[in-house]
DNA sequence: ATGAAAGCGCTAACAG
DNA sequence: CTGTTAGCGCTTTCAT
């Protein structure tokens, strides 16, 4: 452990030490076969005594692989989420799904910002894999339906995973059941006797909003409950918006008992509305949330809310590249993450 | 942009559309002299045209930079908050100032997780070197004064910098001025009346947490305050030390009438055991965070805070090392960052 | 089961 | 100002 200077320690110097060729050390190092046993013991050695590990750049240069999984979030969503600070967590529970995943197999995930509505998209994209070639790349929300992405990454034959997307046309898709868990907390209220819920929408611009309200209707048509005019507000996931559709319900001839937000902020926003309204929740109404954010089990009172499950289909998308890296032929399709529904005080019956 | 397949542009492509050789290129790309003004154009226009980007693999191969800059985060307290999901949002901070700042630069953060207290870390923190070979890293707490990681780094000439340390031995040491600013938290309270102000120590793991306390000593000294027993309680960070903390305050024979908490976890901690017992706040009980963070903003009522300015902290860091890293010999020492202090509900006179 | 040779895409050092 | 020559540390052939 002598080894201090800053010329670190290369596969030669393990070669040398173990009486080996490179090429056995580099066949050892990746777990390959063809090697006795002994003849492994001592590399491993040698590996162990130099504190011997491979430059990922060296392997790239030489080899096919990179070691490098790139996940791909949308510029101007992210930057404005870190400067409220409004506690959603998204990027936090991505890292942590796919950080560990990666790290667990001897990779690395990477993430990158992308403006989406750019002209320079793909410009943008290709300027990440050139500089990084990553073995895979992780679409997230709105990138996962993003067709000019979606066609660059099959162009370049590049594997990919389409976070939020049912898309199972290219790639793979990694989502939760959107609709189901709209229908889970549609099912939530009317389990608790509420008959008037309404449904605040997500943008259009992500598929997955017409999913939940789709979900939305189910649960409602199910219980034989009509879906009448003004209950589904339309939304673009902002603050602003939950609260304009909040008032919208304030003004609505016959009072709504329960609400649904399709995602934090807007429930975030209606809860505001409402407070300042007076409004006494949950005893005159319930509201539920999407995305179980810091924010709104903090929030007065703490929402019942679907937890999206972001870590595991993370980690779920890192998995299925780097075993398609691997040469593991993994089941192509959409693979579907299971949802949660944490019960907060937001929701009660209706009147008390 | 007739190119579509895996096979990438390199640079060899770009000297052959130009009509010059891999050097030229080279220089042109790296903004280096020596190259016509024509050339240069001609080059420009080569590189635009193929849509060139350099593989960050190779730069490094070549040359003696890699264009990374290595961030090392607690393992245990990073994956702790990711599981709690409990707001704070250090890792979003850090990486929006660090990643921005590399990005407007060329260059590319990446982050790793280190275990402090494994017998490891050396290895750890060697491993990640090795593999990235990166031109610089950034420490944040604890490790930036963690003495085994500091003496690898200077051994192994790597520039680096220290994320709230105010050690200049060694590194940059980048910090807001924690004394003054808990002395200011102290100040404000003061202002507003308090005489009896309790104050929750940090671990003594962070130099930072002494630095604090002195603050709030100072601040009561200059205002001929006695900081009377049971005043100060110690406290580790975490929501529980802070409980119990208030706790302590509340069984105090003199009341105080308002506590300041050296970190969030332990002001929410406070909170919710002042809130539990039906303490009036802030009528009975002025409370003041340090870290203003998504939970801090949404409690009821949201918490006067220290505003930790953790995004200008790291850009400053990644500064200082691609700086460092290209040439520009930059002043050694402590570099101090502002902090704010974000007045709220939870502080006001005492008594009302 | 092992080793030798070639080359990945770039930059440093040197020639002109 | 510009081009040529060597590698960087690995992995991939291909021999042995």
């Amino acid at each position: 452990m002598a080894r201090s200077s800053r010329q670190s320690v290369t596969i030669r110097h393990v070669a040398a030490e173990a009486g080996v060729s490179l090429q056995t050390v580099s066949r050892v190092v990746n777990n390959e076969p063809n090697v006795r046993p002994q003849v492994r013991e001592r590399v491993m050695e040698a590996v162990k005594k130099l504190g011997y590990v491979p430059s990922l750049a060296a392997r790239r240069m030489g080899g096919s692989r990179s070691y490098l999984i790139l996940a791909l979030n949308d510029r101007d969503r992210t930057i404005e989420g870190w400067q409220l600070g409004q506690g959603s967590d998204w990027i936090d529970q991505m890292l942590y799904g796919g950080m560990l995943a990666c790290a667990e197999r001897g990779y690395r995930m990477i993430f990158e910002l992308i403006d989406t509505h750019s002209a320079h998209v793909e410009r943008e994209v290709n300027a990440a894999l050139s500089s990084l070639r990553p073995d895979g790349v992780i679409l997230t929300p709105p990138h996962s339906d993003n067709p000019a992405i979606i066609d660059l990454l099959v162009k370049q034959h590049m594997p990919f995973a389409r976070i939020g997307s049912d898309d199972a046309s290219a790639g793979f898709a990694i989502r939760m059941d959107d609709g189901a868990a709209a229908q889970a907390a549609t099912e939530h209220l009317i389990g608790l006797g509420h008959r008037r819920i309404g449904f605040i929408a997500g943008s259009e611009e992500y598929r997955l909003s017409g999913a939940r309200t789709d979900g939305y209707r189910a649960a409602m048509a199910a219980a034989g409950l009509p879906v009448a005019e003004g209950l589904v507000q339309p939304g673009d996931f902002s603050f602003e918006s939950g609260e304009a559709a909040m008032r919208a319900y304030l003004a609505l001839p016959e009072p709504v008992t329960a609400v649904i937000a399709s995602s934090e902020q807007m429930a975030l926003g209606a809860l505001h509305v409402a407070r300042d309204r007076g409004v006494d929740m949950p005893a005159e109404l319930s509201l539920v949330s999407f995305d179980d954010t810091p924010a709104v089990r903090f929030s007065v009172p703490p929402l019942t809310a679907i937890t999206q499950p972001i870590a595991p289909m993370t980690a779920k998308a890192a998995e299925l590249l780097i075993d398609a890296a691997s040469g593991k032929e993994s089941e192509p399709g959409v693979h579907v993450i299971p949802f949660a529904l944490a019960v907060r005080r937001s929701s009660a019956a209706p009147g008390g």
